[in-house]
DNA sequence: CTGAAAGCGCTTACAG
DNA sequence: CTGAAAGCGCTTACAG
């Protein structure tokens, strides 16, 4: 096991002090051409790498950003860290990756590790639990410290930062109008997520598109399923769709819509002319389901590629002033498949 | 913006010198418990957090992991990571994560940025073009460094470390025989990753099972499509499902899984009685396709905790002696669903 | 029980 | 052009 090499080491070799040998490093101008060269040299040839934690010490960037979601096994996390990875990388910064998996308390472990000078700033999407709890403390703190942070997807209003949303009342107003205008009038509404922020404002979207085409809110249509219900949405599904007439669903995400078509199939309906559906998140499952079901995108990729640029920027023009935040909203868009009827 | 509180306010604060302050924060017993105790009480209320970075330098663990893996889209690396991250947080260590994108340069550079005293240790899952290319002098420098390093699934002889594979010639030999079992004769396998040690293994494990069976190895059964010709996927399917006779279709990984699956029903085919049809990796898209794929599970989130693991224990026990490296296969395990015939 | 000193690896005024 | 010195925040023998 080979030492790592250190300045000292190469200054040593060449007789010369440790600020000679860092200016080299660092290819500043007041030191003589020839001896740099020799360091430079001397260095590449011993892969010469300059300790982060000195760097750091000092004061330097440390090139990291913490990533904070509420889970990798969704895919649309999962691209939207995929975005994020793009841009970090392309720019020299590492991502330090937690998943909070919904939970509040992991959440702010996560975040007091990366306090301790770990990294420049944080990408985070809000705990299920902190939502419901809405205990922000920890976000508070970090903007404290001088933590850049930037939130995508699951925000909140009570910390002021960058934040990159999808514009999830209209995409699911639009989802709505959409059923209504493919003639459906019976519009159920299937949700894992009615206590996140998005889940909340996707609802808000799908009532109001209902108001606006004079269609009553059906509160027996609004299955809004708790975490620990999940099991049970088939026979939820079940029961309702054998009691009153049902012609379209709005799904919420990937996995209740994939619960809805099977459900759905089984009871012998036909898809889209019996029941229409529609999903939120254009992830992996509704493509490769039969039928294919038509989806509101919520681009994640680009969400994080947006995420992570709000946040270079922070990082490296320093921009402090609080009224400057932005919050970008990203379009959704209707991909049409073949859970629903055509438009002309 | 409140500066970050370090030992030398607490100091100032008590009037005492910091290194007694830095014992009180750990909690030595040479110091008076009076002291200790207002110490302690000031440094939580005041939310007191050492600098990591001046710990690491001091030579501590920096109680960071290095993730490296081709892709995190791909639902197998996705579960992994979920697993490495469940074992890493449960043991107060953090990840650090780096996307290849199957690229050696991006691989070699991740590594070189987590060689800079950024990591204890490193997991990864080798990227295409590394292994096509064979030069591993990165992994050489990185236990040279005395960084430990853990490899799963993808993996390569080469480099002497701990491993957690899949058994893969198994599992690809098992799924073939239980074709033959179920009466199929004429089976072709679909690959996307020939180039990859596991992909390597599976078309072995294919072809053993066929010779086992008294089958001829069938060159134009082994559709082995390169990166860039993927898209020509279901036109090479297409050609070949019509000009031979095809009755079983193994598929290296859940994509070319998806692919064929859509192409046979185009076609016309029953499924599983004309064609029947295994996947690697026990993915998503797999559980909602109709009729559901029966795959070779790879239990991917065992693997990420298994390898964490391995790696916690070289570095918390310390382990150098090169001998004791250890291979951990994983043996999979066939999820019948819709698309293979049922044995008795 | 407390503290002065050295040191981890580096950078940066400052002096020469 | 080169280097001595101070310092980033911490720990740890060692002395008192």
């Amino acid at each position: 096991m080979s030492k790592r090499l250190t300045l000292k080491d190469i200054a040593k070799e060449f007789n010369v002090s440790i600020a000679t040998v860092s200016k080299a490093i660092q290819d500043k101008h007041d030191i003589s051409k020839t001896l740099k060269q020799k360091i430079l040299a001397y260095a590449a040839k011993h892969n010469y790498v300059p300790n982060q934690n000195a760097l750091k010490l000092k004061g330097k960037h440390t090139k990291n950003i913490g990533v904070v979601i509420p889970s990798i096994l969704n895919l649309f996390f999962a691209k939207v860290f995929a975005g994020i990875e793009k841009i970090a990388s392309e720019n020299g910064y590492n991502l330090i990756t937690c998943i909070s998996n919904d939970s509040l308390e992991k959440e702010k472990i996560a975040i007091d590790m990366m306090l301790n000078g770990a990294v420049d700033g944080i990408i985070i999407s809000i705990a299920k639990e902190t939502q419901i709890k809405q205990d922000y403390s920890h976000f508070f703190k970090t903007m404290n410290m001088g933590i850049k942070l930037t939130m995508f997807d699951r925000v909140t209003d009570a910390v002021a930062c960058d934040k990159v949303v999808v514009n999830d009342f209209q995409g699911a107003y639009n989802a709505t109008k959409f059923f209504v205008k493919s003639g459906c009038k019976n519009i159920a509404l299937l949700s894992f997520i009615s206590e996140t922020s998005v889940g909340k404002l996707r609802i808000e979207g799908y009532k109001k598109a209902l108001l606006d085409n004079d269609i009553d809110i059906n509160k027996n249509l609004l299955l809004e399923v708790k975490e620990h219900d999940v099991d049970e949405t088939e026979t939820l599904l079940t029961l309702t769709l054998g009691s009153r007439k049902v012609d379209a669903i709005l799904c919420l995400e990937e996995t209740s819509a994939a619960i809805a078509l099977d459900t759905i199939k089984r009871l012998g309906y036909e898809i889209p002319n019996d029941i229409s559906i529609i999903a939120f998140t254009n992830g992996i499952i509704t493509k490769y389901t039969t039928p294919k079901i038509t989806t509101v995108s919520q681009h994640g990729v680009f969400m994080g590629e947006q995420s992570m640029k709000f946040l270079l920027k922070r990082i490296e023009e320093n921009v402090t002033e609080e009224k400057q935040y932005t919050t970008k909203v990203i379009k959704t868009s209707l991909i049409q498949r073949q859970t629903t009827k055509k438009l002309d």
